[in-house]
RNA sequence: AGGCACGUAGCUCAGUGGGAGAGCACUACCUUGACACGGUAGGGGUCGGCGGUUCAAUCCCGCCCGUGCCUACCA
């Protein structure tokens, strides 16, 4: 049997298995196999995208959730794919441009740039598809998908068509969210709203025909070159004597209507008083067609001012008319006064411009007669939402739910099926390109320029990538998908518009589960960002990284300074290598449900250790596993196994029973760090801390078959008595056991120690297609659990004691038994206890054996055992110990008697709780007058 | 403005209507044939504050303070 390492060495597994997985695919799931099947379509990644610590905990939780599911004979099947994401793909392609051939996309004309596009696609697309490998993602990589692929494609056609045939789509010119910058649309979602401090400007506009002003307030004094009307609310005495009037509209030759709005205007704020810009404004578009107003757009597309503009105005930006009007304003004495004004200003999600309402013609969905069965199936439970609080999100947007605007400026992505006639100019929706118009029968037809939004696609996916809208065995078999396993930041991105979309198109919802997770910050609670430097790569924390590397990446990533600063203040020694099972276990382990999750490197390390302890457990049950047959111990357990476990046997396997009921039970519900804890307990303060331990006794046994093969180094192997096969056969299997158990969170050192225990024959060729554990529950045995409780408890206190007083390791402890009960089990156990403390001299007594020699130590637990042992100690040492106990358990005697003095409590509590009570009454006081009884013979 | 979370050990976080927990950090001791990425023992908390419900509250309810996020048309 070959010795393993004495530590664990990630990089000399990990990607040795992902190889072996993929040859062997075992990640691929069979639509036509007769098993229940498990579905989880992955949230696609941006293209552009490289692996953040968000996807690199996805990426994990999904996989958790599919390998487990997978272990449990489910046609498991996790669909990967990436995501076209226009707007940030034609970005940085743009960009490359410029920078390296000085050309902006209109230098090369639509053909030519998507050409580049997709070369850079093919490059570069698959970056995050290899970074998700590195984390063990088990993926069906064959059903990969990509939302520009061409069967998406005909997906988006069909649906966009069905919509528009349903009057679901429709295009109308209206006001929209316009990023000058990006030079296309935007859907309310993607607009991102700030708090700032900016100024409240009142600006004087006099009344026509009379010497009155009328002072409006405005965060925006630039777009009073646009406004329409001046409002004032209806009922209010001061101003509504004017409605009906006019007023002259400053800086313009221009008079606007004073309307009365009882919407609009509050008359507490400001000036009571609102200028109405209906063509930039979404409050006053409203009120633009409440009144029948014009609507004028004073800016281009650009973010300039255009011909609507006074000519002083025209080619101006944004900021610059502010600054003008504002001076010009002041010159003319109409600027009765600035306050500063808190306000939200809206800003475009992938490259912060501020986006400027505009008015313009789009395509739009209408999402109410949508919205109501996405409610409806969330109402009735069809479908339900991990953690439940999220329920109540998506309700409230779904009911206030608005149209949502899908045609963006862009080249990259869906291009819109829609033709527009040269002749009547009507727009012909259609699958394929028509050959005439639908409206007049012309045939000189232009395709709509524009693409949709990329979330148009996504909230396809989870049915388009099974291959609709062909009836496909895959969406028979696969599709509603089980799980979506998501961050909340998304759920309307895609949550809600995949429920909507699922369930107009396929009739049934796209998921029944939605897990929404937290996002990963950093550990102190801020959202990573290169601006920060407080980036934790994925990478990094599986390689390792030195300070140098992170540095140069920071800088080649244009971070400014202080970022750079950041990052040498907080990885001052770099970020050492910890594998992808240890991060996979950290953010699984951290995964709490309704939280963010910080994400301290300490942890990561903690949990490297981790691997590293379960490293060492397999080393040592490797080492002692020689001569171990696997098929006779089954057979032997089969048999009459149970006759020859030891206590520790029984009480390992009742453990581990309990260990695989509290992973399955907790996954079952989602809750990942609850099952993560479960596992790490079981292998470090049960298996590692007490079993190993209690197990070496039994595998040196060498009697029996020992004994015959007594030649000089065979004690060295250990011998092949009853009681070694047994401890062999019992520590095989509860270490196979919890590598299962534990593989879906580390899959990697779980499958490289798997692999070299032994087995029955017959047994699978990987752990990744073993059964997960299920608890039987024949071999939970609460007698097991309690007697080692009780030796647990004079183990710890016998070393507490020698390390308290200073002991020396051959100090006789004696123990004192309660009854003949105890005594005569404890006398049992007593080898137990010896192999924990170094074969410490115990001996069991009855407790009316009285009075002891030497000194009393009770028990740290409840079981009120009390130690006695003589031997040298300092006797101020031991007098302010046992002082120091007894206020303790006076303390506590004093809480529970005053609960049990109480009549209230006598009779109103549970009887078990009163028991319980009295018990420990009791346990105190017994403690005590040991205590007590000790210091007196001081 | 409304909504939702969160506030527990120095740090990162679990947890529960009836005796406060883990990892890291800290202290002391230990190179014991699995593991120093280790072992043993230990120190450390008015469970944000104030009220209420209850026999009993860190947990349930209300208010307040603080933190974060989401939604929103107050110019």
């Amino acid at each position: 049997m070959t010795e393993l390492p004495k530590a664990y060495d990630p990089t000399q597994v990990e990607q040795r298995w992902y190889r072996a997985w993929i040859e062997q695919g075992y990640f691929h799931a069979d639509a036509a196999a007769p098993k229940a099947p498990y579905t989880i379509v992955i949230p696609p990644p941006n293209v552009t995208g490289s692996l953040h610590m968000g996807h690199a905990l996805f990426a994990t939780l999904q996989d958790i959730l599919v390998r487990w599911r997978r272990m449990q004979a489910y046609n498991a099947m996790w669909l990967p794919g990436t995501d076209h994401a226009g707007i940030a793909t034609q970005m940085v392609v743009e960009r490359t441009l410029q920078r390296e051939e000085g050309k902006s996309r209109h230098d090369l004309g639509r053909e030519e740039f998507l050409k580049r596009v997709w070369q850079w696609k093919e490059k570069n697309g698959g970056r995050i598809v290899e970074q998700l490998k590195v984390l063990g993602a088990s993926c069906d990589w064959e059903r990969a998908r990509f939302t520009l692929d061409e069967g998406l494609s005909v997906a988006v056609r069909e649906a966009f068509v069905r919509l528009h045939e349903e009057g679901l789509i429709y295009r109308a010119r209206r006001l929209i969210n316009w990023c000058s910058r990006c030079r296309t649309a935007l859907s309310d979602l993607e607009v991102e709203h700030e708090d700032v401090t900016g100024s409240l400007w009142h600006i004087a506009y006099p009344v026509e025909g009379s010497d009155a002003m009328l002072t409006v307030a405005t965060t925006r004094p630039e777009t009073l070159l646009g406004d329409t009307a001046v409002a004032v609310h209806p009922e209010d005495d001061r101003f509504k004597h004017l409605i009906g009037g006019r007023a002259r509209l400053p800086l313009t030759d221009r008079t606007v209507p004073i309307v009365g709005d009882a919407v609009l205007v509050d008359r507490e704020f400001g000036t009571g008083a609102v200028k109405v810009t209906p063509g930039h404004d979404f409050n006053d578009f409203e009120v633009g067609v409440r009144h029948r107003l014009d609507m004028i757009s004073v800016f281009d597309l650009t973010g300039r001012l255009n011909d609507n503009a006074p000519a002083a105005y025209r080619g101006l930006t944004v900021e610059e008319a502010r600054a003008k009007v504002v001076a010009d304003l002041e010159a003319k004495g109409l600027l009765v006064k600035v306050e500063p004004h808190q306000l939200a200003l809206g800003r475009c999600q992938r490259c912060e411009t501020v986006v400027e309402p505009t008015l313009s013609l789009q395509w739009f969905v209408k999402m109410q007669p949508l919205a109501e069965p996405a409610i409806e199936a969330v109402e009735s439970g069809k479908t339900r939402f991990v953690p439940e609080m999220w329920t109540k999100t998506y309700m409230h947007w779904m009911r206030n739910i608005k149209d949502w605007c899908i045609s963006r400026q862009l080249w990259w992505g869906h291009r819109i099926p829609a033709w527009y006639c040269g002749t009547c100019g009507e727009p012909t929706v259609a699958r394929e390109t028509p050959a005439a118009c639908a409206h007049c029968g012309g045939t000189q037809l232009t395709q709509d320029e524009d693409v949709l939004d990329t979330w148009f696609s996504s909230s396809l996916w989870p049915f388009s990538t099974l291959g609709w809208p062909k009836e496909t065995r895959e969406l028979r078999t696969f599709y509603p998908t089980s799980v979506m396993e998501t961050g909340y930041d998304i759920l309307f991105f895609w949550v809600a518009r995949m429920m909507m979309m699922g369930l107009h198109f396929m009739k049934k919802v796209p998921f029944r589960t939605v897990f929404l997770h937290a996002m990963v910050v950093d550990e102190k609670g801020e959202k990573m960002s290169k601006v920060k430097g407080n980036v934790i790569d994925p990478l990094d924390v599986v390689y390792g990284s030195t300070l140098d590397a992170l540095v140069k990446k920071a800088e080649e990533g244009a971070a400014p300074k202080q970022a750079i600063a950041n990052i040498k203040k907080q990885f001052p020694e770099g970020i050492p290598a910890s594998g992808a099972d240890a991060l996979r276990f950290t953010l699984a382990a951290l995964a709490a449900q309704g939280r963010n999750i910080r994400l301290a490197l300490g942890r990561v390390e903690g949990y490297r250790h981790f691997a590293n302890k379960l490293w060492n457990a397999a080393r040592f049950a490797l080492m002692n596993l020689e001569g171990f047959d696997a098929d006779r111990f089954a057979d032997e357990q089969a048999a009459d196994g149970r006759e020859l476990l030891s206590l520790a046997d029984r009480w390992i396997l009742s453990r581990l029973q309990r260990t695989a009921k509290e992973v399955d039970e907790a996954l079952e519900a989602f809750k990942f760090n609850d099952a993560a804890q479960a596992i790490y307990r079981f292998v470090w303060s049960e298996l590692c801390d007490w079993y190993i331990e209690l197990a070496k006794p039994a595998l040196q046994d060498k009697s029996e078959e020992g004994e015959a093969q007594s030649a000089p180094g065979a004690a060295r192997l250990g011998g092949l008595g009853p009681q070694r096969r047994t401890a062999q056969g019992v520590l095989a299997t509860s270490l196979e056991t919890a590598c299962r158990l534990l593989h879906p969170f580390m899959p990697f050192i779980t499958e490289e120690i798997w692999q070299q225990i032994p087995k029955p024959l017959g047994a699978p060729q990987s752990i990744m297609i073993t059964m997960f554990p299920t608890a039987d529950p024949g071999l939970i045995d609460e007698a097991a659990e309690a007697r080692l409780d009780e030796v647990q408890d004079i183990v710890t206190a016998m070393r507490n004691a020698r390390m308290e007083y200073e002991l020396g390791n051959d100090v006789p402890f004696r123990v004192l038994a309660a009854n003949e009960e105890q005594r005569r089990l404890l006398d049992e156990d007593k080898a137990l206890v010896q192999a924990m403390t170094r074969g410490s001299a115990l001996q069991v007594v009855p407790a009316s054996s009285e009075p002891q020699e030497g000194v009393v130590h009770v028990t740290p637990r409840r079981n009120s055992l009390a130690l006695v042992f003589s031997g040298q100690a300092d006797r101020e040492a031991l007098v302010a110990a046992i002082d120091k106990k007894l206020a303790k358990l006076d303390k506590e005697r004093a809480q529970v008697g005053g609960k049990l003095a109480n009549e209230a409590f006598m009779a109103k509590a549970p009887e078990e709780v009163v028991a319980e009570n009295r018990r420990r009454l009791a346990e105190c006081e017994e403690r005590m007058e040991k205590l007590r009884a000790s210091r007196a013979t001081m």
